[in-house]
DNA sequence: CAGATACAATGACGTTTGTCATGGGCGGAA
DNA sequence: TTCCGCCCATGACAAACGTCATTGTATCTG
């Protein structure tokens, strides 16, 4: 029997997710949680043996949860189910520990399969997303670059984003066009859209 | 027994409510789509009772869907089931005749009874998100400015959206404008953000 | 050590953007 | 019919933005 934490702050989705698992005979979903940061404590209290991990969560992203769980807990074997799609993520799960990676778009009964082959040790990876994923390579931005479009994100002035960096305007400028330069873009707006996109954020 | 159609453009998602949904001894899932532009065919193929539809879908958006779902099979009853709380969605969709609005975030238990008192033909909605709904109003955007915040989405120059629009760039700065201004942003970022987060676009 | 890289800052530049006044054409409402 | 709002457009202006050259510090690497 194959003891399972799920976590996602979806109330709903994370329901049905257990609804579903628990209809497999050699699973059971032993814990819930709705934030990153009981992740841990969960999956120790109740022994669970596969981690099934959403990116987004409050309190702490899925990603940073994996890390601290393959740490804590290296018996545990960790599944990312995440609705995007993004290359980085999948690198950045990978790198965290984790043992496979599953887009909210795969058909339902595929994730049984995943969550045992997970258990067993082997890698569970979209073949589409790896792909992706060894096509746009690591972000190629810098750990400020980074900071500065993460401020970027909701479509505040130069002025705004050195205020809650502490920075000089031009210093942000810089990092801006920077950004802008490596992303490929022409506008900060489109340089924060598609370092989203590939994962590059958060 | 209340025969449910769900349509959800997330394979896994879609499944696992399934599978919850199957749990219930008065319910039973006829259909499944993964695409807006299904639903009436299918809702009539498989003579469903309810369908639960999300709002982001390809093909159509749950919406629309709606509409066409309410004009076509009146008699089948539609309760929206969606990832974000926007409130102009919570209104568009009442104006579509749906007869409920769910947001992800509650709890698995009570979707099964959201989905009785819509068959029922009584109203179910999530309090707060009504509340936020009559504070923020219905959206002050014309269309074309709406339009134009579409089009700027994409973090495009003012060039690009006039090209798109096919408008003279001076008629897109000043629907730009107008936009800012009415949404109480400071940038044509920030405007697409607030406009987006309260459903007036889409 | 020298070289490379990330970080912060400044000043200067040309361009883009946001705003405003103004005007014309078009539809619906008083 | 007259008024009003929406749409499209133009021109002008200040502010914000993106780029570049340059300087300096710190850290890591060969």
């Amino acid at each position: 029997m194959i003891r399972l934490l799920l976590a996602d702050d979806q109330a709903l989705v994370r329901g049905a997710m257990a609804a579903l698992l628990d209809l497999e005979p050699d699973l059971t979903v032993v814990a819930e949680v709705g934030r990153g940061d009981e992740v841990v404590d969960a999956a120790r209290a109740h022994a669970a043996d596969v981690a099934l991990l959403d990116v987004q969560m409050p309190g702490l992203d899925g990603l940073a949860a994996a890390r601290q769980l393959t740490e804590a807990l290296p018996h545990c074997r960790v599944l990312m189910v995440t609705t995007f799609g993004r290359a980085g993520y999948l690198r950045q799960a990978m790198a965290a520990g984790a043992g496979g990676f599953v887009v909210k778009d795969t058909p339902a009964r595929q994730l049984a399969d995943a969550v045992r082959r997970v258990h067993q040790g082997l890698r569970v990876v979209d073949p589409a997303l790896a792909a992706q994923s060894l096509a746009h390579g690591d972000s190629p931005l810098t750990e400020r670059e980074a900071d500065v479009l993460r401020a970027a994100r909701d479509g505040g002035t130069v002025a705004d984003i050195s205020r809650e960096l502490h920075l000089s305007d031009g210093t942000v400028r810089n990092h801006l066009s920077s950004a802008i330069g490596k992303t490929g873009a022409r506008t900060r707006a489109e340089a924060v859209r598609l370092a989203f996109d590939h994962g590059w954020l958060l």
